[in-house]
DNA sequence: CGGCTTCCAATACAGCCGTATAGCATGTTG
DNA sequence: CAACATGCTATACGGCTGTATTGGAAGCCG
């Protein structure tokens, strides 16, 4: 025993198959809509194999939850907390491999996963001590930090919208890099932090430049 | 025949009770995981009957749906057309009967309702020529416009997260006033329209004194 | 009053869903 | 080599779902 994970953690064994394509077609078609036999079919084994490696669907959800929300950590760590923001391989990097994710942590959001729940109380109280950091007065900052939150994760949650009305894919080079513009105009520079707000208008546009 | 209907829209008739009724379900579990049993069991009849009046499941979410996009669509001819947005009696009279139908619509936006999708496509093409009014430069108006779609939905259809992290209900008195100050303290002046900005504080002041 | 339409409930059914079970290779362990 | 754990498939089953069908009660019209 204790043979399971081969080598590393994204390679293709079933389950991270049969787990990568649960979290495609949850996050299309939302949890309920989305069958066992559709997910074994999509991944190439049979039905049964989906029970053996998660026991249940529910099961099954939940590994998808703390899959994605390890990753998310992960990235937040990396960009923010060791500066690679500004750095054009980083961004693209993301780019390029969070968008499944992405769209899966969307539709945990509504499909009411504990997991999703919970990042989005974390990611509330984050935003909130970076305002408070930053204004002294006694605006309310909760508020302020809820509303920054949801509508940065609307954009998530909408994402098949907001290409359509883009005419460009959200998750592709040009469409990360319009929305990424657009919400550092729209939104009040102070209340993004202004030196995270400099470092990622930097770091968008020398992405900009690259292309 | 030509009987039905009987007198106004919204009164208690089996068939208004059971899209009421629908449309909660709807909102709260999306459209796949609620039954026609289920609905058929909160509006008090049996589910034939929901059958009987809008034919399929299928059916029956479509009409949901144009009850929803008329009813809105009314709300935002008042209110901004016709100017109605600083009078408090108004804004507390939206606040009274919005909620269960920006429930549906938000949900209607993520479980992929065509009608749903015009409406968000609709409010951006309304959205980017605002900008464009505003702002002859050559800055990205339809970007701009879609994000700031997209982020300000994205408030409804979050609603639950936004609730819980408030410690209020988004539709309660208290909740709609602090995030509709937070959104305007959060987002540039000029992409709401400077008048409309105005307008907006001033009703939203009003709104809060009154209480 | 007879016929018709509308509103509603009860029953029936075919299909699909999640899951339990049994079985078969493969390769590892003692 | 024997025993066993593991990765996987195939089949079966009970329950639930959407929907079709049937029939009855109430009200309108001629």
């Amino acid at each position: 025993m204790l043979n399971m994970r081969p080598v590393s953690d994204d390679d293709l064994t079933a389950r991270a198959r049969i787990r990568d394509v649960a979290m495609a077609l949850f996050a299309e078609q939302g949890v309920k809509a989305t069958t066992i036999r559709a997910i074994a079919d999509a991944a190439g084994v049979s039905p049964g194999l989906v029970q053996h490696h998660f026991g249940s669907k529910e099961e099954l959800r939940q590994a998808c939850d703390e899959h994605v929300l390890s990753y998310i950590r992960e990235q937040v760590t990396e960009g923010i907390t060791d500066h690679n923001l500004e750095r054009p391989e980083f961004v693209e990097a993301v780019r390029r491999t969070a968008p499944p994710l992405m769209k899966y942590l969307g539709r945990a959001l509504v499909d009411g996963s504990p997991a999703a729940a919970a990042m989005f109380d974390e990611l509330v109280s984050v935003t909130a001590a970076n305002l408070a950091r930053g204004d002294h007065s006694d605006a309310d900052h909760r508020a302020r930090a809820t509303v920054l939150t949801a509508m940065k994760l609307g954009i998530t949650v909408l994402h098949e919208h907001v290409s359509r009305a883009l005419g460009t894919d959200l998750y592709g080079p040009q469409g990360a890099l319009r929305v990424g513009q657009a919400q550092l105009d729209l939104i009040r520079p102070e209340f993004v932090g202004l030196e995270l707000h400099e470092r990622a208008r930097t770091g968008l546009d020398k992405f900009g430049e690259q292309r």
